[in-house]
DNA sequence: ATTAAAACTACCTTTATAGGTAGTGTCTTA
DNA sequence: TAAGACACTACCTATAAAGGTAGTTTTAAT
């Protein structure tokens, strides 16, 4: 059913400063039918003066590279070609190279001494709209979500009304305003305010809308 | 080299309120010679009621359950077993539940109609203490980190300055204090939150720290 | 029947915020 | 070289928010 006609051809860029692993990575990817290797580089700047590098599809970017580093090489990509796809390979896979990284916008995070099977198969996993990392990355970043609500209940769960004042609160309406919509007077609305920033161990109704989104607190009603 | 005595047993147990899911599950599972199948549950309150359950090593669980649901369940074991890694299964895979799943503290989420042999795969990387997760949910978690830039664009990119200055906002700090960490004068920290508020479409902070978050303009962690 | 808490209302004071207007220096772009 | 933007700084004013204290009513528990 696949013929050479309806073969969609994939184009990977490589930059790497390290000739052996950039030629290695490079015959890996030769090996498969579908996969054109447009170019590899040693540095972003010399990958941006070609003109072949606009036509990738998926970048493999070192994360440590002379001149400008990968993670900048991410920002520069994404702002001129958001449709490409880069993957990040390093030997290092610590926090803060992980996130500045993904936040910079890489879809996929690999650990140099990938297999080529599994480079094969993470490139392709990234054209399918994954996002492809090695097991001790992924578990990192879910990590960083779980670190925010360590503590479940740290606070007294918010009565009904609580939660439709600051809910409103979260819209910018005044004390007023909420006064009136809820039939309270401004006192009475101040009054269920004391008891959230009591609750939630806030001081200012910026940070109440805060903690509020954050840990979905405010019912969803619009 | 590897002998029976080597060998390292994997205890799952199993809550998926389908009973077909459920078997297809342990009869996979069972064909592993390291791994055990400690239980399988129809939901979360049976399961905590058994004397196996405590001895899991992977928790499967589905996040539509009747009684507790998955994330309470998640919720619930963290509290008590922490050492456990539970695997979300679920055929939904939207952003809430996924976010929700995984700061309630699940380490891995895949959707249902996962092959035998990517279900032990999953498992196995669990234990290696990765986090197993379907691609495109990997993506929406990758997602999450990266300032969604002009995709739903309602309203212009805030500028570098301005996401800092409305990240403190999110915090309750004073313009004041504001000032004093980004080296400004108070106009001068005025002068970008009058560029967000217009960005924005909004008139008050707490209304601009809302929709900060919502849009994820303001980094998740930190 | 008394007590106590929850759910308000009222008022006073200080500080914070928001809007308006204007001026400065730097750096591009035409 | 002039025009325009960007990134501030400055000041003035009105309103909003936050903290403190105190009093009332209703309901639930002792």
């Amino acid at each position: 059913m696949i013929t050479q006609e309806t073969l969609k051809i994939y184009r990977v860029s490589i930059i790497e400063d390290n000739h052996y692993l950039r030629e290695g990575y490079k015959a890996i990817l030769e090996e498969e039918p579908d996969f054109r290797v447009l170019g590899d580089y040693e540095s972003c700047e010399k990958a941006f003066d070609t003109k072949d590098f606009v036509d990738s599809d998926v970048v493999l970017m070192d994360i440590e590279l002379p001149g400008m580093s990968g993670i900048e090489g991410v920002k520069c990509i994404k702002q001129q070609y958001p449709q490409m796809s880069i993957i990040m390979t390093t030997i290092h896979d610590d926090d803060q190279n992980v996130f500045d990284a993904i936040c910079a916008g890489a879809i996929g995070y690999l650990v140099k001494m990938i297999s080529g099977e599994d480079l094969i198969k993470a490139i392709r996993e990234a054209f399918a709209g994954g996002s492809p990392m090695t097991p001790n990355i992924a578990r990192k970043i879910i990590s960083a979500f779980q670190k925010i609500p360590k503590k479940v209940a740290d606070y007294d769960e918010l009565t009904d009304l609580e939660q439709t004042v600051l809910g409103h609160l979260a819209e910018g309406k005044s004390y007023a305003a909420i006064a009136k919509i809820m039939f309270l007077s401004i006192d009475g609305v101040r009054y269920h305010l004391r008891h959230i920033y009591e609750k939630l161990h806030v001081k200012t109704r910026a940070e109440a809308v805060a903690k509020g989104l954050k840990d979905h607190l405010i019912p969803p009603i619009h």
